[in-house]
DNA sequence: GCCAACGTTGGC
DNA sequence: GCCAACGTTGGC
């Protein structure tokens, strides 16, 4: 099982309305980086959702559905999007201010490049994030 | 709302 | 293929 964290503004779409929604299919994503991202996904991947702009924050998990397909939105360009369901919502909320206080998470893409969409999350990175979480 | 950082575009 | 200009993202 790999990990990952998929960022979204919730006044555009937050973990609430994923929940509510029950599934949605991840699209919209147009830089490389986060394409290969989403192509490397396998079913049943944890991906940690966070609120960006608004909150800064990680606010749930969700699981890969469905493994990238060609991205409906994008009219031209070789875009890719996955489905993805909810899991839950966290005990606590990890806040991106209390990542970049552990060092421990200097390498987390998160930290390092603020505007990667969808990044690879290490498996020891996510048992602490859990652990930040109360979870 | 501002603006720094990053990615992309396009003229040369 | 370089790099200046432009557009976008997202923390502050």
């Amino acid at each position: 099982m790999q990990y990952w964290l998929v960022k979204s503004e919730p006044f555009e779409y937050s973990f609430a309305d994923l929940v509510r929604d029950g599934r949605t299919a991840w699209t919209g994503v147009r830089n490389y980086q986060a394409r290969n991202n989403l192509r490397r996904m396998k079913v049943g991947d944890r991906v940690l959702y966070y609120h960006s702009r608004k909150g800064l924050e990680i606010v749930g998990i969700a699981e890969v559905a469905e493994t990238a397909f060609p991205d409906p939105t994008a009219e031209k360009g070789d875009w890719s999007a996955v489905s993805l369901i909810p899991l839950r919502v966290l005990n606590q909320t990890v806040s991106l201010q209390s990542l970049k206080q552990d060092p421990a998470f200097a390498e987390l893409a998160l930290v390092r490049n603020p505007r990667l969409s969808v990044m690879p999350v290490a498996a020891e990175l996510y048992e602490r994030i859990m652990l930040l979480a109360g979870e």
